[in-house]
DNA sequence: TCGATACTGAAGCATATGCTTTAGTATTCT
DNA sequence: AGAATACTAAAGCATATGCTTCAGTATCGA
């Protein structure tokens, strides 16, 4: 029997779901381990009705996942959402960095020493 | 003379200015180098006015330098918000892996080789 | 069985977002 | 000087977001 797969979430409603204190306060608790609703509104200074709508965005955009069981609604963390948008940014990030460096490079070949110096202006 | 600091950018516009593949797409273009806010709205299906407003919006969260010489406004990418959310992620990752892992010990302590057999969920 | 628990759903509302269009201003080019 | 360029500013508007409250429904526990 196959497992269950989630739609391949996009970048867009996961850094939305990043986007809001409240929802990455529930994902800091996720850290900690699997948790109810009611667990996950505890901290939080808003009603249930909100976190629910909070969930919802994070179940959306697949950071969280949840299953019933009886009357209780247990979530859990998707790392691999996280991992999407973690990935995304790390690529951006060092795309640039090694750019700096072949700046860099080129500056010290068409004026070496300059930067031992470190002229302003 | 002190260097100019730009605040110390929250994690909540980040990752706002982060849910918007438009505005995605003006950081990826500003990995490959500066660019003036023209050629950022270059390959944008939206005027150059709804590009300056989500320009705003990049440099609101840090993500963006800008800098006006002549009639020109010269971009630039500012990896420091850029890692702050990257740390973010990877940190509440690691804290869940770390938790799987401790629960792996503990389960093959508690029924050695159960793991071995593959269990599914 | 009856009350408490754990959500679920919908309506309502203030504010935020993502554009548009129109009308500027400041620079640079010819 | 006059025209083109590169923004800048503001108003307007449709839709989305982040709550609230009120009114349920489905368990679970004594």
């Amino acid at each position: 029997m196959l497992q269950y797969r989630p739609p391949p979430a996009t970048l867009d409603p996961i850094f939305h779901a990043l986007a809001d204190p409240a929802r990455r306060g529930m994902l800091e608790r996720l850290t900690l381990g699997p948790a109810s609703v009611t667990q996950l509104a505890e901290p939080l200074p808003m009603s249930l009705s909100a976190v629910v709508q909070h969930l919802a965005v994070l179940e959306a955009s697949g950071l969280v996942r949840t299953q019933k069981v009886g009357r209780v609604r247990t979530c859990t963390l998707d790392t691999a959402a996280l991992t999407r948008a973690e990935t995304w940014i790390n690529e951006r990030r060092v795309a640039w960095e090694r750019r700096l460096d072949r700046l860099g490079e080129y500056l010290a070949q068409t004026k070496p020493d300059d930067e031992a110096r470190g002229g302003d202006r």
